[in-house]
DNA sequence: TATGAATGAGTCTTCATTCAT
DNA sequence: AATGAATGAAGACTCATTCAT
């Protein structure tokens, strides 16, 4: 009998990984995964291959996951997750100049997060979205408005006034759109620091519109201003 | 003899469509394929769907496409061509408040482009992301870019100086980015007027730094400058 | 996804058949195969049939080959490897009447190779021809000129001289050639006594040109030299 | 509804080319015919490739031809039509020394019809076996076996003794088999004079045993044997 | 007669998944 | 828990042939 039938649920993870055994063999899988992504992109990644190149049967593969797209799931969340957590974290330092960071932290640290394999990185986003798994791809990025909302909210950037749900959408979705892109068009400009600081002056110049951005010092008349990000 | 593939260009259409009866048969394949994909989705879009629900062999389908792929990518060119040229018309259109026409003009551009049909075009997206033809997408951005850059060098607008590389990527991947995550995203504030302005503002405000934006009134201090970008 | 072929290199063979149940399943290939092109021809041998009549599912067979003409190149190459043993193992054989036997062998072992299942092993030959592979073919007929040339270089027949390529080639695809066409055109004479006389004799005849055959003594009118082949 | 099915006689040819017209038609799929044999092998070998590079439609390669086997069909016969003819005349020619005149033009007038388009031949040949026409094959050289029975018969080589059924199966068989095993393994022996030597010593010892080749004076120790082949 | 668009059965091949060992 | 041989539905693509114009 053939076997395509039970696209289920894709969440369902069989066995939690506790035995380092287990985690040797998941994380074998993942890296595997990877770098066939890396390698020979999505046509390649087939359970076979994957179980083959992480040295385990496919029996043992499916031991872990209920389906391959449920790799490709727990691929992501851990990639997306680890970006993540940086851009999260990079909001709320408070540390270093107070005025220009946050927003140039969370910059950097999306930057960060989509730093080597793009092709792989590349090819995840593309089989995400492929298998209709986008919002697997959104909901981080959502995570990180309602991060930055949470900040505003609280006052932390006092030039800032309350942000209205259209702008933080824009905002948020405009700086990941640009990254995303540059990753996609695998633009040299993505390991520029030019790009950090367009990024940058972009997100300030949406926010806080009648301030002179210190990155600009050269095209400042006035430098009397000194507003925050 | 069977599927002994080939995968070449992806361009090569194999028959110019001269005679109606031609013309009306591709335009009930891709007709079809805009059908499957809106409804149904990828996996439903095989060349033996699109061939039936067009009312056509699987022959004649092969007789104007030369694979299931080159009709994707017909169909986004077409798409994609009609979005491309809206663009750089509103661009072009020099009518109207000659201060702050351009930008939102390419800006509801870009989102009429982006009008109906949107699991369609979602989908299409993604279909091209995931074949690797992700160029596809990102060539008409550029085009847009160049478009728009060619407009400034033009000094059209003469409060913007000089647009560098950079700047034009972000502005552009921006613009485009935020509106492909609402699509994406099949977010509410797609259809929304608020959706425009932001966009407009997000330009505006990258480009022009030190002007007041007309479109916030509210939060103007200074009524008294009336400079748009 | 479906029929993407490849055509790279045929003779990739997917698995090592080490288990008992793996080699029973190539055996039941080779015999399905050899069966229907034996009954039903060429236009019958598919690997849906193959499959269905050896009792495993197609993708078994894809598992053991890596595509339809891998199994007829490895059919091929056992039976004529096992026609070539023979010839080689004949050719060897220096016992029996010295002065007769080595071409005489030879024949015979060819003859022998050729002995059931015409319909199949024509059948096998058109095949092999028309997917051009009738390299396959004439790559053992070479090694048996070779076989003959190296014995003729030891001087185990010491009344030929050393043969010259040309000759060799004569010799040998002259008498594969009757054979052969025998095959071809189902001739009454393939299981005939006979052939193999007049084989033989076209061998000697060539090698030897003044000596009187053995084989011929009803013409012979000099009974009194008694030379090998 | 698909169109395999009629595969029936072969022979059927519908229209007997009287007209120029359609002669030329004829002759230009011929022509295209074996310049796609010649150039592309027996895969493009298809209906419409033919009629596309003869420059007419497919409909009208079906008026002159009942289906696609029937075009091999008719190229081989005019092929080896060519050949067979060009053999019998040489056989007839009782001109020049009589006595290895025959066994000469014989094997020149078989090379000489192997002559060029070698890729081309090779392919008819591969193509009528691999459709299971290879009796088209043996036809003509059952033919030539024929008339040389016939002319041995005749007493027109008066050396050589009635010729019984196998040797004549043999003789033929053998030189043929030598001359297409040189043009299928592309030897290249092909165009050299040797090896219309060596046929000729071939089919001359066969015949003759006892006699020694004049085209061996060089090992002849006893000139003093004056018989003939 | 000629055309060539349309037809669709037929084949190869892949790969997610299962399950007996 | 692990194995990996086996499964078979699904789908891309070809090409001989027809027939309305």
């Amino acid at each position: 009998m053939a076997a395509r039938s039970s696209r289920q649920g894709v969440d369902f993870i069989r066995t939690t990984p506790k035995q380092s055994r287990s985690e040797a063999t998941v994380a074998a899988i993942f890296e595997a995964s990877a770098r066939i992504l890396q390698r020979r992109g999505v046509a390649a990644f087939n359970t076979n291959a994957v179980a083959a190149l992480a040295g385990v049967s496919v029996g043992t593969l499916y031991q872990y996951f209920a389906n391959k797209d449920a790799i490709l799931v727990a691929l992501a969340r851990r990639e997306l997750g680890e970006a993540l957590a940086g851009v999260v974290s990079g909001l709320r330092s408070k540390r270093g100049a107070p005025d220009v960071e946050p927003a140039r932290a969370a910059v950097r640290a999306v930057l960060k997060a989509f730093g080597g394999r793009q092709r792989f990185r590349k090819l995840l986003i593309e089989t995400l979205i492929a298998r209709g798994m986008s919002e697997e791809l959104s909901r981080p990025v959502e995570l990180v408005a309602q991060a930055i909302a949470g900040r505003l909210r609280e006052g932390v950037d006092n030039n800032v006034a309350e942000i209205s749900p259209v702008r933080l959408f824009v905002l948020t979705r405009a700086v990941i759109g640009v990254i995303r892109a540059a990753v996609m068009e695998q633009s040299e400009f993505l390991d520029t620091q030019h790009l950090e600081e367009e990024l940058v002056a972009l997100a300030q110049a949406y926010l806080l519109p009648f301030a002179p951005r210190s990155r600009l010092p050269r095209v400042d008349p006035a430098p009397s201003s000194p507003v925050a990000p």
